[in-house]
DNA sequence: GACGCGTGGAA
DNA sequence: TTTCCAAGCGT
């Protein structure tokens, strides 16, 4: 007999007059104490896509002034479409992850160009759009097409977990496959979106990840971790490493009132992004005369070159440990780096720069 | 499956 | 201070 590598999920649906529960008490409990979300004011696609993609590893309170800032700048795909690269980065500035707006921007410009500017509403052709995987697919298309399909993010993991009692990690692929079988055994015929909304609701306001708020849960009553009293030991996930610590130098290279910045290559971290100058792997001790070595072999004549802070900044899985190195040279030569660039100091706050160079910036002024 | 990819908030 | 993240996706 030929097998077949699929893993057997091992799947234990709750009752029907369980899920009738879960279905009533949820959507009642949302219906009446849901936030007020900007997103939540209507259910246009696009809206709704722009949302997602901003909420995606990201804090509600952290979107909230992007979201209103991006659809006031963007109201429709089509003006996201039109817009340049640079607008949309601009736009994105600080938020993080920035693939997500590079991504959207394409995707938008893919949806205008095949689909005329509709949102694709089923599920095959919205998950080819670039940055648009399995959670994202299903959060639109149940919330602004209420249509039934499971989106399983973290909350949703967290609160199935609980509920059910299930040991399973949550980092990994097959158990997210497993909470999307059982949502999709849950999720009521008439209000998908609303369901999906709510779960993730739950898991937010009600079912945290540390000291969850039992006694004002509307699905306590049929809570299995609950009942057991091990809600805090759930979920199980495997712990990440810490981010690699690197020593790292930037510069500020300065003439007149222009300064030096860099195009970052177009992969690995803050791909493609306007920054300072910056090494990895220069530590603190060899920073001056480092940058004294690369400027001699640059011909760049230094008037003046000094420590002038230090600075960490944490990325999602380096840990940069920055001395910032002023640098006054003689004159401004044109003969750079293909990736430099001289800009006036003034026109720095006009492009599209991560934070951890805003923070150096702030550290110089 | 594992890793790369930003940021700032909370405990 | 340290840890763990928060409405994930691409490779």
């Amino acid at each position: 007999m030929a097998t077949r590598k699929s893993k057997a999920l091992n799947i234990e649906y709750p009752s029907a007059e369980t899920v009738q529960i879960i279905q009533q008490s949820l959507l009642s409990w949302y219906q009446n104490d849901h936030r007020d979300l900007p997103w939540r004011k209507n259910t246009d696609p696009y809206s709704i896509w722009v949302s997602e993609i901003m909420l995606q590893q990201t804090r509600v309170d952290t979107v909230i002034p992007y979201y209103e800032r991006f659809m006031k700048q963007f109201p429709t795909i089509f003006d996201l479409a039109q817009a340049t690269d640079e607008q949309v980065v601009k736009a994105w500035e600080g938020l993080g992850y920035y693939s997500r707006a590079r991504n959207l921007h394409a995707a938008a410009k893919e949806v205008v160009g095949k689909y005329g500017g509709r949102v694709p509403d089923d599920l095959i052709t919205i998950s080819s759009l670039k940055g648009v995987g399995p959670y994202t697919a299903g959060a639109i298309l149940s919330i602004a097409y209420n249509k039934k399909v499971p989106a399983v993010d973290g909350n949703v993991m967290r609160v199935f977990s609980r509920l059910f009692a299930l040991t399973d990690d949550i980092a990994s692929i097959s158990t997210r496959k497993k909470m999307e079988k059982i949502a999709e055994h849950l999720i009521p015929d008439d209000a998908p979106g609303d369901f999906n909304q709510a779960l993730m609701e739950l898991g937010a306001m009600i079912c945290t990840p540390t000291s969850p708020q039992c006694l004002f849960c509307p699905v306590q009553s049929v809570c299995n971790a609950y009942h057991q009293g091990i809600q805090e030991e759930l979920p199980r996930k495997k712990k990440a490493k810490p981010p690699q610590e690197v020593p790292v130098v930037v510069a500020w290279i300065t003439c007149d009132e222009y300064c030096v910045v860099e195009k970052r290559e177009n992969h690995g971290l803050l791909r493609g992004m306007w920054s300072l100058p910056t090494w990895e792997e220069i530590t603190e001790e060899d920073a001056v005369e480092s940058l004294q070595n690369i400027c001699a072999e640059k011909q760049l004549s230094i008037k003046d070159i000094r420590i002038v802070g230090k600075l960490e900044h944490i990325f999602s899985h380096r840990h940069w440990k920055i001395t910032i190195v002023a640098i006054h040279l003689e004159k401004k030569q044109d003969q750079l780096l293909s990736r430099w660039k001289w800009i006036n100091i003034d026109e720095l706050e006009q492009i599209a720069l991560p934070n951890v160079y805003r923070k150096a910036l702030d550290l110089l002024f």
